[in-house]
DNA sequence: CCGTTTTTGTTGTATTTGCAATAATAAAAT
DNA sequence: ATTTTATTATTGCAAATACAACAAAAACGG
């Protein structure tokens, strides 16, 4: 019938390409590497715990935990411990973050417009809702997996 | 009218998910991180040049040239200098390379079943050509950013 | 042919990334 | 109530990643 349909190569190389260009324009905005994916959810999400953002965006908790450490340190995120969980420390954005939320902003909108030019509405429509299942599919696969489970292919 | 379509986010959640579990996975061939990526197009291109690859993969010349001299250490690669042009190496997959190609096809299209899970036939062939022509696009973009220039946004 | 620009590749340095191993609190089980 | 398990977070390595700066060959422009 019909040729096998890859998709990994595409969204790897798209993916790529995106992270790539956002850290070179977020140096002006004194975030390294990674440090805006990090930053958009906590401004989102106040009050998220670092096990949760990491599971979010599919990052190994370890980098996690250095990034936001790192975040804390550079004025980007207030870490608040818990009054009745002593185990958890929820995330929040400082006034600093704030102010670099729209700017980021901006940026991952002109890249997401750049990445569907040419496409029509309903096409662009149906490519999210589309992608949204895939990633739901992946991430119980990541769970698994992250856990220490092994994949049987 | 619609909200917004975006699609940077689920692509970035999908790459990372399944980049980390491949990378976990392959482990166990002796392939460190991100090396299945570089191995899998030169089995598929012999002779391409470093550039290039980097170029097809949307990673960092340095970072290209590496990881490639990495796995030339490791065997998985050999660079063979060109004849009229002196400045370029070739690129060819060792034996061991050959060996190892099929287990990292597998994976992926392990992965990629995965991630099209309740995708109609249909469906899956459209998101294929939606994220190929979106590929396009941001590679037009990656290149202008890489060669130093600004977007305007 | 000769100067200039582009292409291809490398190192220096700084940083992020992530698997192992560990710890401490919380939740669940018996 | 107390043992057992799960959750949350950190640190110690070891390694990949990438910007800057550089070099050398090739391609281009006159």
């Amino acid at each position: 019938m019909s040729i096998i349909v890859e998709i990994l190569r595409p969204i790897g190389n798209i993916s790529r390409a995106l992270d790539s260009i956002a850290n070179i324009e977020f140096k002006e905005l004194a975030l390294s590497k990674g440090q805006y994916l990090y930053l958009v959810r906590i401004c989102e999400h106040p009050g998220i715990i670092q096990e949760r953002l990491a599971e979010m965006i599919k990052v190994d908790r370890t980098t996690a935990s250095r990034a936001i450490r790192k975040m804390a340190t550079n004025g980007f995120v207030e870490r608040r411990s818990d009054n009745i969980n002593k185990k958890i420390r929820r995330l929040f954005p400082t006034e600093k973050a704030n102010q670099v939320y729209p700017l980021i902003n901006r940026e991952n909108l002109y890249s997401n417009d750049v990445a569907l030019q040419g496409l029509s509405a309903e096409e662009a429509d149906l490519l999210e809702k589309l992608l949204t299942k895939v990633s739901k599919n992946v991430a119980t696969n990541w769970d698994f997996v992250k856990k220490g489970n092994h994949r049987e292919y």
